[in-house]
DNA sequence: GTCTATAGCACGATAGAC
DNA sequence: GTCTATCGTGCTATAGAC
């Protein structure tokens, strides 16, 4: 009777529970931010019962850890989509296009790692700095190698100018709730894409 | 004897002290952040009894509202120095060159009032939203007077990339623990405005 | 493995003495 | 006007039943 086939699940589940839960984490952190996002909440973001969450996670910060992690998987679904682009140059404007793509949440929320690294970068205890300077860097190394594929002189302040441009760019649109700060700015950046040489 | 020498001062100070706390609230929200700042944190901060905060600010709100008039101020102070300059171009390259400026500040706490708007736009009640918002009107308006005497097309535009450049710099200089971000950019900023026609 | 109950603490805000 | 004491709330984390 230990297997019969209306028994609740109990084997496995585990995993899809911190699956679940380490999805939730990415998501209502983004939505409510740091500080403001209990424990609570992301169990019920995820269907998970309050108290079983420290089951999966012993602190809270093991749960910010693991969406810094999710949102690292979620960029390197991206540029391993845009390394498919035979040109460099595509690539990047494949990017600044999904930028202008999430437009809306980023009026709502700003850049998920952004907005959350900032927010880390607040607090005294520095243990999750580094996770966070990790996943902007990723970002920072992958369009470096584009431009240097392009020839282009000085490829690492070229990438740290179009990823500052993002970060700019979505908390301005956050400040201002207003999406189309992503459209204008995105566009000015896929034309001087166009114009480098 | 209401007014002997060395009785302790009573009348008048209440300014003093109201000031003490706006100025200490600018300070330490923009280095722990809206979160994790408690009153009792500002009012240390200010040298005043941490129970008597509520005397001159009904809530926390209004305390954040007086950081955020307190840093209006400070940018009123700064654009009303540089409007002194003839050359409008000049104007902008000295804002840009108070940025770099402030490096070190941008690089441990990030922008005051751009991680100020962040965290506020994760709330629920929104109601200081549309005070950070008029904070970074001021300086886009600012900016975009400058662009227009320059007599340059979409002075909007211009004004906006300005300000998202600085708002990202200063994101990335302090996920990265890295000042000379600020150097970089801020410098590639002013080689901007020179080319500018 | 799963979940409940609660300990332990920190915060915002208030009541009221001085 | 100034300050203290404290209330009520909501959080992280743990202890322990099932």
């Amino acid at each position: 009777m230990t297997d019969s086939a209306d028994a609740p699940p109990r084997r496995q589940k585990a995993v899809g529970k911190r699956q679940r839960l380490t999805a939730a984490a990415a998501r209502v952190l983004h939505e409510q931010g740091l500080e403001r996002t209990t424990i609570a909440d992301i169990a019920r973001a995820a269907d998970v019962p309050a108290g079983n969450v420290y089951y999966y996670f012993k602190t809270k910060d093991e749960l910010v850890e693991a969406a810094l992690a999710e949102h690292v998987s979620h960029l390197k679904a991206l540029t391993d989509q845009l390394d498919q682009l035979p040109d460099p140059r595509e690539r990047l404007k494949g990017l600044v296009a999904a930028w202008i793509g999430q437009r809306d949440t980023a009026a709502r929320y700003g850049c998920p790692t952004g907005t959350l690294a900032s927010e880390i970068g607040k607090r005294a205890e520095g243990g999750l700095d580094l996770v966070a300077g990790h996943v902007i860097r990723q970002l920072l190394d992958w369009a470096e190698r584009q431009y240097r594929e392009l020839g282009m002189a000085d490829p690492e302040g070229l990438a740290l100018t179009l990823v500052s441009a993002y970060q700019g760019m979505s908390l301005l649109a956050n400040t201002l709730r207003d999406p189309e700060i992503m459209t204008r700015e995105g566009d000015r950046l896929t034309r001087w894409l166009d114009t480098l040489s």
